[in-house]
DNA sequence: GTCAATGTTTTTGTATACAAGATGGGCATG
DNA sequence: CATGCCCATCTTGTATACAAAAACATTGAC
């Protein structure tokens, strides 16, 4: 159930920033908004406040609110972040996870792995989240559940986007296996170690990419 | 500078919320609030929005903003997540921190000193707010830098109210010495660990604090 | 010709007016 | 007497009107 026009509005103006149909330091103006929308300023301009505290966009006081992409730097330092915080839900998991939830941990992997033989990204990409999830869940702290999830749909677009790296699928399969094994054993040390490597490859790969696909553009 | 009339108000509605001057659950009225600030709705509910993004207030739909004051389960997990992020800007420190900034974190940690000696709680509160916050900086991420801010600001009024258990203070000071000592010798390990128990013991004080108090208030 | 100052215009921030949903009480009915 | 339904009232959500500040352009001076 969603909650008013504004929050509708936000979620369709963030999908709008993360699909680029936004470019970077575009501004962002009100009244363009309300009548795409068909809605008054006084949504939009709380759809923009969400946005501009969840850090999409800039709000100058008194000039406008302008869309702000990560650079590689921005991202490298929010994947680190992430895997902090995930390193940490691993951990606590092993010490916390209960039987039942150790077996759903191992039921959405196995449907990881059956995407990864299909080379279906987009399933794996479904499940891979739903993966980590589980573990923010079973890291039985509901804030700190909140925060990853927050993070995680931050990230969101650029995991996405580097999925297609060869070999990343099958990578990332192992390191699942690994992070799951470590859990069952009760090693919280190993299960975060494991983890937290697994995150923070993504934001190094991430940042090659960009890497390379700079001097071209230039 | 502030930004705009809605962004003081929300500064202020904060304070008011920490000082106990609104009781956990209480409504706060749109129109109430606008007539105490001598502004309209409009700036009001700019601030409330923010403050519930905030988690100071749950904002139920069409049916108004209400103040959550966490219970003690809750600033336990918040406390958790703060001593994995502070652990990381410690073991991050360790890495990347400058001559320089080891010699400001020295001063800091010297006033902190000072101030136990002299049993003056208000400098320490505030000089050991300093040595955390240059931790943060320290962590060499911008992204991270922020996140402990915000974590730092929301848990400020509960980390204040347990200073004065007995005998924390040196506690503290003794592990901030510990902290400052791992980071020197770079070794990031133990400056992460020694800091996640110096944040982590915090929330457990504090969990016993509120245990003790509880069976007096049935 | 260039730079600066001022007036115009656009845009943000705030106030007010209006609409729609929620709360509470009264009345009717079982 | 209890329970459920309906209506009045209040509160939130949205639209519009107004104020103030910033961007922009035009014009004048050097």
């Amino acid at each position: 159930m969603e909650r008013k026009r504004a929050d509708i509005i936000a979620d369709q103006i963030e999908e709008l920033i993360f699909d680029g149909s936004f470019a970077d330091g575009e501004r962002l103006d009100e009244t363009q908004l309300a009548a795409r929308f068909s809605v008054s300023r006084t949504p939009i301009r709380e759809a923009l406040q969400r946005l501009a505290l969840s850090g999409l966009v800039d709000q100058l006081p008194r000039r406008g609110v302008f869309v702000h992409h990560p650079g590689p730097v921005e991202l490298m330092n929010m994947f680190e972040v992430m895997a902090e915080l995930e390193a940490s839900c691993a951990r606590f998991a092993a010490q916390r996870i209960t039987e039942d939830a150790l077996a759903e941990l191992d039921a959405v992997n196995g449907r990881c792995s059956t995407a990864v033989a299909d080379r279906d990204i987009e399933t794996y990409f479904l499940e891979n989240e739903l993966f980590h999830q589980m573990l923010y869940r079973n890291a039985a702290n509901p804030f700190l559940e909140q925060e990853c999830l927050r993070l995680q749909r931050r990230l969101r677009p650029f995991r996405r986007m580097q999925l297609r790296l060869r070999g990343r699928l099958s990578q990332s399969m192992a390191e699942h296996e690994a992070v799951v094994a470590a859990i069952r054993a009760g090693d919280g040390v190993e299960a975060g170690e494991v983890m937290r490597a697994h995150v923070a490859v993504q934001g190094e790969k991430f940042h090659h990419l960009v890497a390379r696909l700079k001097p071209a553009a230039e």
